[in-house]
DNA sequence: AAGCTGACTATGG
DNA sequence: GCCATAGCCAGCT
């Protein structure tokens, strides 16, 4: 269990989600609707997904290759340079993938609802 | 300015 | 479980 930290810089959305990416543990991994529900916008996966599209623009490192869809999906690895580079940061973390799917994705989810929270 | 686009999900059949 | 559908909403045309 860690804790978040408000402060004025991370107010908006975007940061927030930030905020919360870069809490997954090592070699663990989530969901975009996982992060959405635990701020609030159950709804609004997508713009999860967006935040993300957005941080490679960010100066500070974002561990985006953690998250992935509701099935353990790499939906979002042509988002990164290259081709595996989302998947070959997985692996680097022990986990195991095959045909873009997260093997034993439910032993390796992190839920940000049941391990985080804000201060 | 109106319409389109998604790194998504929940739901109903 | 799979498939189709429909909400979602910020940013980009």
């Amino acid at each position: 269990m860690s804790t978040i930290k408000l402060s004025e810089k991370n107010k908006d959305f975007f940061s927030l989600v930030y905020e919360v990416v870069k809490q997954i543990p090592h070699g663990r991994v989530t969901s975009y609707g996982a992060i959405a529900k635990y701020l609030g916008m159950a709804r609004s996966a997508r713009m999860v997904g967006w935040a993300m599209n957005a941080s490679h623009t960010l100066s500070e490192p974002v561990p985006a290759h953690r998250v992935v869809n509701r099935s353990g999906l790499l939906t979002g690895k042509h988002h990164f340079g290259q081709n595996n580079e989302m998947q070959s940061r997985l692996e680097a973390e022990g986990l195991e993938i095959e045909e873009d799917q997260i093997l034993n994705f439910e032993d390796h989810f992190w839920d940000p609802a049941k391990e985080l929270t804000i201060e």
